[in-house]
DNA sequence: CTAGGGTTAG
């Protein structure tokens, strides 16, 4: 009755009976006897033994060398004896044997499973120990479900305590299959009647957590009667695995209201889901419940606290705790890394790092990818070498900072090395690691190379076609990327919100306003995804790139949310550019009750007055920025030269080659004189003479970079700069002119996008 | 058995 009950309820009737005998047939190797031939065995007697009574004790006689085969070889001959004397009933013995062996290579779990197959009598116990042994075996998942075909087959009893080991099994299979096996082991289960059995339960909830079927989880864990500690940890370790982390902390809820005391796995998970979500009120009051009932803070839950705070940007909590520490430990320690690094002091994050008795691969990764996400490419790479020479090999994750430092850097040379490096190494075919490699070569300038991987690609997810869609956006191919966008679609991926931000800087960079209109909207209704401050600041940009200045004034004033920095400074940059000056000083006026200390803010205003020719409002503005203390922000600009990555402040004497860089400098100019060059000092915001103006000009990094370039170039390849601010007008007319009478072409890819300088040309469709 | 690192944008 409760079986049928349970049938009914929890599956529909054409998947419980019907599909489940098919699925494990699957799982069976060809007939043994072929497997057989290939063994070279000793003459045999021609007279057999006759059959013994009791399959244990004489079996010696036809053991070819010991009374108790060790190796796979003499068992492969006591097979063969067993087989040609017709004793085949000896068999069990044999597996028996087989399956006390401490550690099966693989190839013996396939001669395992044979002999399994084939012997004609199979007691629970030996087949209980041969699921087993494979289950336990990190290739055996199948071999275990074939073996369990077998039994099925051959109607031996199934008893409540294969299930779990089953289930392991099962709990491993991923794809479309996995689903099937899970629910068909299932079905098993209720139709031989153990659905309420506890252990059978837990695993049950287990192996469909694994399958990442986490609703399937749950149903049967809200079946179970009684719940233990094993079976609440599996629930929550599914929501927690399954990236659910608000699930795993309400049913953490439910736990605690059904009265059963945490243990430290529990607790170790709910804090880190804690910490995954941000939940920093959650995490604290774990943390007093733990203090208050007095629970043994181990090692495991002291990392895990300290990784809540540092996840929650209380970094002087976890910083207490870590202090407390003694003697550190590496998880801990690593924790204390990230969390530096993630809000920018990387020095102290190197400190901890450097302070570490031993370093394995993670905290290696953690500090690599630090110092990629704090704009600090060189020092990420240089860190990776340091890595390599001290013996440690790359994982996936390692190799995706890595990938995503040198993106960051754009130098083409060191991309192509870690391509090949990737490829060497094993790397090639990720899905992860091709799509760090498509965004690192769109951002090293080769569009061609992002084309070809994405091309070959033989899986692509919603981050390959972002990537891909926002490489070209970079590149200035807007039409190209819709047409992407439109193949996207059509193979049926859906995109996210960062899809469109790519789409929509597209639209942006090519002067294609109605298309992102149509795209805004489009996102918002056909996808049903809601607009953030990245799709606002993209659709401000796009409307004050045409000129639409209104329109972009009005979409900031309805916006559901507070606009911030970027809309303001996109309106403002947008006002700069058009000389709209009552709309210019609003947007300057929001942007700095914003951020008092906004560079940009002033030098835009100060901008737009100088265009007007209201000098005394462009005195004001510099008088407020001096009061306030505020100074524009040092450009940086690195320029790659021989595979090698130089980087230049402005007016940066620090190089080795400093003095020659400038004599270069100084014959470029020159040279751009003649050809009607005269610097633009619009963006100089400093109280100076003209001539000083010139002079503090001249020194901005990229033409720095440039100049060193320039000494360095060998016939016929060009000169790549990156620069991590936004190029002054200035620079890039410098740049335009350079390219036209030096005769080579210049690419400089500043935060956002590349310029392709050649003959005097640029291929941006800015305005400058 | 648990805890620490990752790819797209900003």
């Amino acid at each position: 009755m409760a079986i049928k009950l349970s049938l009914t309820n929890f599956f529909t009737t054409s998947n419980a009976g019907i599909t489940f005998p098919l699925l494990l047939n699957h799982f069976v190797l060809p007939p043994i006897r072929r497997k057989m031939q290939t063994v070279n065995s000793p003459p045999l007697p021609t007279t057999s033994l006759p059959p013994p009574a009791v399959a244990d004790h004489r079996h010696h006689l036809l053991l070819p060398t010991a009374a108790s085969p060790t190796n796979i070889h003499q068992f492969k001959q006591l097979h063969a004896n067993i087989l040609r004397s017709g004793h085949e009933h000896s068999l069990s013995f044999l597996l028996s044997k087989l399956l006390s062996l401490p550690f099966p290579s693989p190839p013996s779990l396939d001669y395992i499973l044979a002999v399994f197959l084939h012997s004609p009598h199979l007691d629970p116990r030996i087949c209980h120990r041969a699921l087993r042994t494979f289950s336990r075996a990190a290739d055996g998942t199948h071999r275990a479900l074939t073996a369990y075909a077998g039994m099925r087959r051959f109607d031996v009893e199934v008893d409540r305590f294969m299930f779990p080991t089953l289930l392991r099994a099962a709990a491993r299979v991923s794809g479309g299959d996995g689903g099937l096996v899970r629910r068909e082991v299932h079905g098993i289960v209720l139709k031989l009647g153990f659905p309420s059995d506890p252990f059978i339960q837990t695993a049950l909830a287990g192996a469909y957590a694994a399958g990442g079927m986490i609703e399937d989880a749950r149903k049967v864990f809200d079946r179970m009667l009684h719940k233990d500690m094993i079976a609440w940890n599996v629930m929550l370790d599914g929501y927690y695995q399954a990236g659910q982390y608000n699930d795993t902390l309400m049913l953490f809820e439910d736990m605690r209201n059904s009265g059963l005391i945490p243990n430290n796995v529990v607790l170790s998970t709910i804090i880190t889901a804690c910490g995954r979500t941000g939940n920093l009120a959650f995490g604290k009051e774990v943390h007093s419940y733990i203090v208050e009932s007095k629970i043994l803070i181990d090692e495991h839950i002291q990392s895990a606290l300290i990784a809540m705070y540092c996840n929650c940007n209380s970094i002087r909590t976890a910083q207490n705790l870590y202090d407390q520490m003694s003697p550190k430990n590496l998880v801990a320690s690593t924790a204390m890394v990230v969390g530096y690094s993630k809000i920018g002091k990387i020095e102290i994050a190197r400190y901890i790092f450097n302070r570490m008795r031993e370093k394995d691969l993670i905290c290696w990764s953690a500090m690599i990818s630090g110092y990629a996400e704090s704009e600090r490419p060189g020092e990420a790479l240089r860190l990776f070498n340091s890595m390599l020479a001290s013996g440690m090999s790359p994982d996936k994750i390692t190799m995706l900072s890595v990938i995503s430092a040198c993106a960051h850097l754009g130098a083409i040379d060191l991309a192509k090395w870690i391509h090949i490096y990737a490829d060497k190494n094993g790397f090639r075919g990720s899905l992860s690691v091709d799509n760090a490699l498509i965004d690192m070569y769109s951002k090293s300038g080769s569009l061609t190379m992002a084309r070809t991987i994405f091309e070959k690609q033989p899986e692509r997810n919603v981050i390959t076609w972002t990537t891909m869609i926002t490489g070209l956006a970079m590149h200035g191919e807007g039409r190209s990327a819709l047409e992407l966008f439109n193949e996207m679609k059509a193979m049926g991926v859906e995109p996210n919100g960062v899809t469109f931000v790519g789409l929509l800087y597209a639209c942006s960079h090519s002067g294609m306003v109605e298309e992102g209109r149509h795209m805004f909207k489009s996102m918002i209704f056909e996808h049903k995804i809601e607009p953030k401050h990245e799709h606002y600041g993209c659709m401000v940009d796009l409307l004050g790139r045409a000129k639409l200045l209104q329109e972009a004034h009005e979409l900031i004033d309805s916006m559901p949310f507070p606009p911030n920095v970027v809309e303001w400074g996109s309106l403002l940059w947008a006002c700069q550019n058009h000389g709209n000056v009552v709309l210019g000083e609003l947007a300057a006026r929001k942007l700095l009750e914003l951020d008092s200390g906004h560079d940009g803010a002033y030098v835009l205003l100060s901008n737009i007055y100088a265009k007007a020719n209201r000098w005394e409002k462009v005195e004001e503005v510099r008088r407020l920025m001096k009061g306030r203390a505020v100074s524009k922000e040092k450009g940086c600009s690195w320029v790659e030269v021989d595979g090698e990555v130089h980087e230049f402040l402005m007016g940066d004497e620090c190089h080795s080659r400093s003095s020659e860089i400038y004599r270069k400098l100084d014959e470029i100019v020159k040279a751009l004189e003649v050809a009607g060059y005269s610097p633009d000092v619009g963006s100089v915001l400093i109280n100076l003479e003209e001539d000083e103006k010139k002079a503090a000009i001249l020194l901005h990094s990229e033409k720095l970079a440039l100049s060193f370039g320039l000494i360095g170039l060998t016939p016929g390849s060009c000169i790549r700069i990156a620069k991590n601010l936004r190029v002054c007008r200035d620079c890039h007319s410098f740049i335009k002119l350079t390219s036209m009478v030096f005769k080579r072409e210049i690419i400089l890819r500043d935060r956002t996008r590349f310029h392709r300088f050649m003959d005097g040309n640029c291929s941006c469709k800015d305005f400058w």
